[in-house]
DNA sequence: CAGTGAGCGAGCTTCCGCTTGACTT
């Protein structure tokens, strides 16, 4: 019997520090936080010391029960959850949930190797009661912030809201933006680019306009660029200076959450969601086909750290070695300078073998996998691999009163972009430029000039993948929240997603207002990290947390009340459709009722005309051609029917696809499971179903 | 599985952060 229990957060951990372990210990898993503040009530006792009342998360009773029966079995626990503020708490409950004695109960080890898992084992020490009471004061500050904001919110605007220290501030940023761009007004300037020749053959190159009669050209018209034009006629292209430069590229660093969602958003269209599901597949495992079972693929996926483990950088020199050659090793061990304020819990995420190469995986992942897995490996080598070496060339040419530029980018050595190239937010991307070789004092041939209107372009809106870079800049949210966050703001109708972008609807607007009216501290960028900075000092024992959660709540609780008797219920305008009213002809209007949104007449209660807001799917109906439309059950629950509704009774629970059974001819419906996306035939007697990804 | 918005008024909504799974209707 194993005298040891080690617990740790996530399952996929406890089988990995299993095989490091042997037959003394017993690992078991949490699965994160196990008691909480109740959802269903304050939780928080405001009068005598913010007590808070911790109670069993529901659903989380069955794990506590074995916990405990596993403890009784064994002589010796120990509380190995992650190296941070939330590990620390997670710990200390289970603690008390154990009913364990004072001692050295904790462990800790920021990677998962097996050289760590044992030092660890063996530097037992006892929970750090200051780091503990830091994340209470921020669990009791986020509680009190939400659950005082949000009601106030259901009376003044409208029931269901909710506000927060993370959410508000990022349905703020969006706001912000929109706003921005609304009052940008756009300019009008100029460019002029000479193509040019040397010699009697090759290309024309482009030069762009870079001074005139010595200054920074401001052209800002047509009749400007007339004047200049009029200024180059008959002038004589003469190469004036020629300066080389050799330019040495890095790669970026491995990834992290943050960086992991922005680049699967920008190079493979995932959501911030999808992202996290695909890659939480590659880290719980994969049958390889082995005899060992499933295998995780890649380290932990929610970290903020870009820290990489010694024997995987060791590992990684070899596979380089090998695959690439001596020259794109770099010599010494890359490191990449981290934030000063992140928690450092796990390491970056990386392959778990670097040796496993993405393409002879091909036949046993997911399209989804694959894409991701293979994102994650390049990054990773690329990370370990040598610098790009550039050769970059700007050539000075003078005509008249004109001074043009052109530049030359030539790849010497390609270094780690034999691998991976970064993705951009915007749509220019660096690229290779040649010049023919040109020597000082040379007269080019003028093929054209070509000059062009343009305007300066007002800031873009966030994206999912900009956003969720800014939130990580400014501190605000954790790895494990960026998505749901994304997710929520959604929900509450804050924000719709239009092509890749976020854009704040009159309810975001409303609510933003409010809380930048009444408390501009809270929706504040620079909260959060007043409030880490706060609990740096909790954590390192010099100030109590129920006084720094005391010195907010004074004032925040006055504020309350003020804005309580001050803001009147605000009207929020209705939505107006397309759509007439068959009765009286007046526009219908958006109204949202028991079982969400539908259409009704404005002239209610004269004219009771309602009719279902329709959500068309772009699928049309196998009994009679008409559209199939989304719609809800009294429950909520999402089904498809006909637009055609009494007269075509088609129905259907899963979404239904674009064609039918080549078997039987039924529409077919689209499921999905954690393989991926198949459509099914629905008639049982046939169960035809094919995947709809591509193989691999 | 095809409802609906006033009024009445009970009972409910809500935060952030840690982790995975699921009544196949």
């Amino acid at each position: 019997m194993a005298h040891t229990l080690v617990i740790v957060e996530s399952p996929a951990k406890a089988k990995t520090i299993g095989k490091f372990l042997g037959r003394n210990f017993l690992i078991k898993s949490s699965m994160g936080h196990v008691r909480d503040l109740p959802k269903s009530q304050f939780g928080v006792d405001v009068e005598h010391g913010f007590e808070p009342r911790y109670i069993t998360i529901r659903g989380k009773g069955a794990i506590v029960k074995d916990l405990r029966e596993a403890a009784q079995k064994c002589q010796r626990i120990l509380l190995a959850t992650d190296p941070d503020r939330e590990g620390e708490a997670i710990a200390w409950h289970l603690s008390h949930l154990l009913e364990l004695p004072q001692g050295p109960v904790r462990i800790e080890f920021n990677e998962i190797t097996r050289n760590a898992v044992q030092e660890a084992i063996k530097k037992p020490r006892e929970i750090d009661q200051n780091r503990v009471d830091a994340q209470q004061a921020r669990r009791v500050l986020d509680r009190l912030v939400g659950y005082r904001l949000s009601p106030l919110l259901w009376r003044k605007v409208r029931k269901g809201l909710s506000a927060g220290r993370v959410q508000s501030v990022a349905v703020r940023l969006i706001v912000d933006r929109e706003r921005e761009i609304e009052a940008f007004e756009p300019e009008e300037y100029w460019s002029l680019t000479a193509w040019l020749l040397s010699g009697d053959d090759g290309e024309a190159f482009p030069a762009k306009l870079y001074k005139y009669a010595g200054e920074e050209p401001e052209i800002k018209n047509e009749d400007q660029m007339r004047a200049v034009l009029a200024s180059l006629e008959g002038a004589a292209y003469t190469v004036t200076q020629i300066k080389r430069r050799e330019r040495r590229k890095n790669p970026a660093p491995p990834f992290t959450t943050s960086t992991l969602q922005q680049e699967a958003s920008r190079k493979l269209n995932f959501t911030a969601r999808r992202t996290m599901q695909v890659a939480q597949q590659l880290y719980e495992g994969i049958d390889l086909g082995g005899s060992e079972g499933p295998v995780g693929l890649i380290t932990y996926i929610r970290t903020d750290s870009t820290r990489i483990a010694a024997v995987a950088q060791l590992e990684a020199r070899d596979f380089l070695m090998e695959r690439f050659g001596p020259e794109y090793v770099p010599e010494g061990l890359r490191q990449f300078k981290a934030r000063s304020d992140i928690q450092d819990a796990h390491e970056a995420i990386r392959p778990t073998s670097i040796w496993r190469e993405p393409e002879s995986l091909k036949n046993v992942l997911t399209r989804d996998q694959f894409r991701l897995y293979n994102l994650i490996w390049e990054r990773f080598v690329a990370s370990q691999m040598q610098a790009a070496v550039m050769d970059t060339t700007t050539v000075d040419i003078s005509a008249g009163p004109c001074l043009f530029r052109a530049s030359g980018s030539v790849i010497k050595f390609p270094g780690y972009l034999r691998v991976y190239q970064e993705g951009s937010d915007g749509e220019g991307r660096e690229q290779e430029q040649r010049l023919p070789e040109l020597s000082e004092g040379e007269v080019l041939r003028l093929q054209s000039l070509e000059p062009k209107q343009h305007f300066t372009q007002p800031p873009p809106r966030y994206t999912e993948a900009t956003l969720v870079k800014t939130m990580e800049e400014l501190g605000i949210g954790r790895p494990s929240t960026y998505a749901p966050t994304i997710e929520t703001i959604l929900e509450r109708g804050y924000v719709i997603r239009e092509q890749k972008q976020f854009i704040p609807t009159e309810l975001g607007r409303v609510v933003v207002d409010l809380l930048k009216e009444h408390f501009p501290d809270i929706i504040d960028v620079e909260f959060t990290a007043h409030m880490e900075q706060q609990l740096d000092e909790i954590e390192a024992g010099k100030l109590p947390w129920r006084q720094v959660v005391a010195e907010f709540y004074g004032p925040f609780s006055r504020v309350l009340e003020r804005a309580e008797k001050e803001i009147a219920a605000i009207e929020l305008p209705e939505e107006v459709s397309e759509e007439k009213c068959e009765l009286c002809g007046r526009n219908l209007v958006v109204k949202t009722g028991r079982f969400g949104k539908f259409l009704a007449c404005p002239g209610f209660p004269e004219c009771r005309f309602t009719k279902p807001l329709l959500e068309t799917i772009g699928v049309t109906c196998p009994k009679c051609g008409g559209e199939i439309v989304a719609r809800r059950t009294k429950k909520g629950r999402r089904f498809y029917g006909c637009q055609n509704y009494p007269e075509c009774d088609y129905v259907s629970w899963e979404k239904p696809a674009g064609r039918d059974c080549p078997h039987c001819g039924t529409r077919m419906v689209e499921k999905s499971s954690r393989h991926g996306v198949r459509l099914i035939c629905p008639n049982k007697e046939c169960a035809y179903e094919e995947m709809v990804q591509e193989a691999r």
